[in-house]
RNA sequence: GGUGCCUUAGCUCAGAUGGUAGAGCAAUGGACUGAAAAUCCAUGUGUCCCUGGUUCGAUCCCUGGAGGCACCA
């Protein structure tokens, strides 16, 4: 024990350990998630601060600049308390995908990544965190105008239209996708029709090589106390203006941004199909909805470390800290 | 104080000449590969207000309570 070659073998021995983790070492990301109105900013803000290091947003809705309140995008303070990206980053009027995303993201976290070792991403759209993450299988662009076209079959005649074609142009995805979602149907077969080859065939299901490991923390909190903060955000964004913002962009209605909890709602209102204090609850209740969905997905995360939405940023980061030790051994 | 009506799922209510019950909404579980805050699938969770009585059997009928609503005083 006392032995001072023993000792300073041992230092050796750790020193070269170190040295070895640090030439080895990956870029780390971690990626806060949880549902919505859990405290997801103000953790990332904390963390990233802790590291001091920048903040990437996978938050499907806060990437437009002309939603704000209902959106909940960080407050200016926090904003400039530490850099973000892809906060509000394009317009409504742009088409922008998943895939646009991920080659987005991971063009900005190996930038990102010159000046850092650790990043910390930040969302609540589970298939764009994914997206940075796992990666998605590589596909064609298609013509927005086979989509378009495939809605109005749909429209005009059903979705059984749909499903037999399907039937006919990729049976193996036929068999397996749910048959009554006209999304998935419409999108496997622009697949299909801009290609000519099966949209199942490019279903790798390959996990893309990332040059940097994550560590993803989920936040969460029972029902009830999620509802509580979803319903009183609600009350809060309606004193915060949103009706307004909705209304100037009642005639973008139809956008796929547009296609939002908190405005779609709203437009409901101003078209005189509902009255305003059913709207706004029918916001809560798709809220509450869309938050059982975020962690439903969450949830096929094994690895995911899981922390109560009230522990402490410390407690927090420490457990952070220790996975990532553990990862080393 | 009197009379009448009501009390069943988290909410609003339906129901069975007596055989322990079902709709809508809410809620719950799940799926997810460029629309994802989108889209889709599945699921009934119950001291039938309490108390005695009649009955083989009562949530239902009868007695007595409790609470609510309406009208009359």
């Amino acid at each position: 024990m006392n032995n001072p070659y023993s000792q300073k073998h041992w230092d050796k021995q750790d020193k070269n350990q170190c040295l070895v983790d640090i030439s080895k070492a990956k870029k780390k990301l971690i990626a806060i998630v949880g549902p919505t109105g859990i405290g997801k900013t103000a953790l990332a803000i904390k963390i990233a601060k802790h590291y001091n290091t920048e903040i990437v947003s996978a938050d499907s809705r806060q990437f437009y600049k002309e939603m704000n309140i209902g959106t909940a995008v960080p407050s200016p303070e926090e904003l400039s308390a530490v850099p973000h990206h892809f906060i509000q980053h394009i317009s409504i009027f742009q088409n922008y995908s998943v895939g646009d995303f991920e080659r987005n993201a991971l063009a900005l976290l190996q930038e990102l990544f010159k000046k850092n070792d650790i990043v910390v991403m930040v969302g609540g759209s589970g298939l764009y965190v994914d997206a940075v993450i796992h990666g998605l299988d590589e596909f064609p662009v298609v013509d927005l105008e086979i989509r378009v076209g495939l809605s109005r079959i749909f429209q005009e005649r059903g979705i059984e239209e749909l499903q037999n074609e399907l039937k006919k142009l990729d049976f193996a995805y036929y068999s397996k996708v749910d048959l009554e979602n006209p999304h998935r149907l419409i999108r496997a077969l622009e697949i299909c029709i801009a290609t000519g080859t099966p949209f199942s065939s490019f279903l790798k299901k390959k996990t893309s090589e990332r040059p940097f490991t994550v560590y993803t923390v989920v936040i969460d909190a029972e029902r009830k106390v999620i509802y509580d903060r979803i319903n009183k955000r609600v009350e809060k964004m309606m004193e915060n203006g949103l009706l307004a913002e909705a209304k100037a962009l009642f005639a973008n209605k139809n956008l796929n941004a547009l296609q939002t909890v908190g405005y779609k709602e709203l437009f409901a209102y101003f078209e005189d199909k509902w009255t305003l204090d059913y709207a706004v609850s029918e916001i809560k209740k798709n809220t509450r909805r869309f938050a059982k969905r975020q962690l439903t997905w969450f949830k096929k995360n094994k690895n995911a470390l899981w922390v109560g939405h009230d522990e402490e940023t410390d407690t927090i980061l420490a457990k952070i800290e220790d996975r990532i030790k553990n990862e080393r051994q």
